[in-house]
DNA sequence: CAGTTTTTATGCGTCTGGTCATAATATTCA
DNA sequence: TGAATATTATGACCAGACGCATAAAAACTG
């Protein structure tokens, strides 16, 4: 999101983190802007029973963790390394100044949280109907709009079942079984366990 | 939001908008910043088969409507009168250079919107659960947290249960089954029909 | 105040996603 | 390469939300 050598000019710093550790917690206190560099970030929240919703696979180059930046509650959701990561992290109070002399910034971070309200409204209006294919369909959507994992046409899916399953609210097996269903009726590729899909799916609901 | 004089100042006009009617459609292009004097609005997305999912009651002093003034894409929702509505408007462009003018409000819409992905996190996550009595808390909590309707220590809903069963995804029957649940368990109170709570709802699960 | 409309209430059968169990693949790693 | 692990696959059963029907109660309306 914001150039790296910028954030280094205002003293950013890196810092690595492992495989499934914590970058930050749901319900800390924020003390700096994160930005990916290299990883993915699982962000969401993990429910008593260990049931994890998770709100976005972070991808480098994007910022994660930013509300408390400007609202100054608690973080929201906790972000976890997906895989051995790199995040640079600017402290808050110079964040915030950064903002302040560099209008532009300003108002990316504006059109990045409306991007991101707009597609929780989708998801909101996915998971209303119920329908598991919708949601999976609104989220690969998603992810194909972002990603740039292109085999030929074809859009690579980098997630477990598991994970699509924490991102739709549903169960591993249902998201299995719903993701064959698709298969069969040609709205997507699945080879070997992976899958692939070409073109925006279109629902032919029954 | 921003101060009624302020807009006017800068060439903002108020609208009447009778209940029922229109403000905005999803997918048409956005030329105004929006913001609500009297009445409530509900902003949402409707169906093929005429179904409501409702993001939100807009009440007075509410902003709605504004992801297109940052990302520059369609409307991501529609905005109907729920009551005799007046709106006050702002041409786009004016509301930029408001904005470039104007730190402090700047900053307000960058805390406006943190505030709302906040809300979506936590409706995403209910809706997860799968659990009604959980949506409805949630949204509950939310209404309460926002809202001023108080009579003595109660607060008062001002939804059907069909607007509330549209906010959460569910069926006004299931809604209204789920709602008696938590009276009998005491999570809140109605009287005639009238839906009363009085702390924040924590779930007695069985 | 009677008549109409909207909203709330309740019963019941159906359908489907959750749950648990078990197995077959893929993948990882020594 | 083979053993261990993670992921995908599939069947069977069940709880619970949906969907429809019908009725009762509130809220409007003239």
């Amino acid at each position: 999101m914001i150039d790296i050598d910028l954030l280094l000019s205002w003293g950013a710093a890196f810092k690595k983190i492992s495989a499934g550790d914590i970058v930050f917690n749901e319900g800390q206190s924020c003390f700096f802007y994160h930005q990916l560099v290299s990883g993915t970030v699982r962000w969401g929240n993990i429910d008593e029973e260990g049931k994890e919703c998770i709100h976005a696979m972070v991808e480098p180059g994007e910022s994660f963790g930013e509300f408390p930046l400007f609202d100054d509650a608690p973080f929201a959701a906790s972000a976890v390394a997906n895989e051995d990561c790199v995040v640079i992290r600017l402290h808050k109070s110079t964040f915030i100044e950064l903002l302040q002399e560099n209008s532009d910034i300003h108002f990316a971070f504006l059109r990045l949280l409306s991007k991101r309200l707009r597609f929780k409204f989708s998801i909101i209006k996915s998971f209303a109907s119920h329908c598991p294919e919708k949601r999976i369909a609104t989220i690969l959507n998603h992810l194909k709009s972002e990603n740039k994992n292109f085999c030929g046409n074809y859009f690579q899916l980098n997630l477990t079942r598991q994970q699509i399953a924490d991102m739709t609210g549903l169960r591993v097996e249902t998201v299995i079984r719903t993701m064959r269903n698709m298969h069969t009726k040609g709205e997507l590729v699945i080879k070997k366990g992976k899958v692939y899909c070409r073109n925006m799916i279109e629902l032919t609901m029954a």
